[in-house]
DNA sequence: CGAATTTCAGTGGAACTGAAATTT
DNA sequence: CAAATTTCAGTTACACTGAAATTC
């Protein structure tokens, strides 16, 4: 595909661009993270997890984007390679608390380099100040409220 | 999922805001076309016709961002609906030449109104210079080659 | 009781892959 | 022969749904 040989009516489509895009970034992304057999989810979860601290599922669910019931498998994961706990909450048996291990941290770091190094890739065609417009106007799109 | 209370790592992420901002996309034009038992992918082809007039199915498959084999399976459904006719290009036997019908025309002209709509309310939150500027970038993001 | 949380099992659409068949 | 085109039969990752079980 090559944007400028698509379709007008495409090529001046918000919600199209933005779909061609994100399989951009998906693929770019896609293919560091292959390189550390790592996921996206594992990287929003490990994200979260580094800056709120201890959190439940739920929580961790509304604050990265992820689906509550993705949240259980991704999490079943990360424990699985000691990057987290998932611990019963004593003060509410029904949550869930799950904890960034030091293996955990590591990892997140790791991954911020070379997710850093993919954006590099996705962004190229873009000033470093282009790049803040983008980045601030993607920003302001996903505050609107979604009736 | 509230942008706000993500954590930052993610929030300034570009690849992270694509991923989401276009999820939200699909979701609100998944929305109109629904109402129309309409699809993306159709839309897209309808897009290609009408601009490019008959096209191979390979042609289509490149400049509407499609994968060849899904061009095939949403061409059985544009002719299923009457939409367009596929025959085979006599000048050569390999190639089907697809060719958007009166009825196909109509279909696209209300689905170009409704998912007009849908820009509106995915881009609500921005102002008409915003939402030229995002145009622009996206479209400078896409036009670098993806090496 | 109603509401929140976790978990499981599954669905649907999308992007993509590999290979066969045909024709140039 | 190699290359292009169409088609089929998948796979994978992802967002999401519905419902059960538990606890508040």
């Amino acid at each position: 595909m090559d944007v400028e040989n698509a379709p007008s009516r495409l090529r001046r489509l918000p919600s199209w661009l933005l779909g061609q895009a994100s399989v951009r970034a998906r693929r770019v992304v896609g293919e560091v993270l292959t390189e550390q057999s790592a996921h996206r989810s594992q990287y929003s979860l490990l994200a979260g997890l580094d800056e709120f601290g201890p959190a439940s599922q739920a929580e961790l669910s509304e604050r990265s984007g992820l689906d509550r019931s993705d949240v259980v498998r991704w999490v079943d994961d990360l424990v699985a390679q000691r990057l987290a706990r998932r611990e019963q909450d004593p003060a509410d048996r029904r949550r869930n608390v799950v904890t960034l291990t030091a293996t955990g941290r590591r990892r997140l770091a790791a991954l911020d380099k070379r997710i850093g190094e993919a954006q590099q890739e996705l962004l190229a065609g873009l000033s470093a100040d282009e790049r803040r417009q983008l980045v601030a106007l993607l920003g302001k799109l996903l505050e609107a409220p979604r009736r």
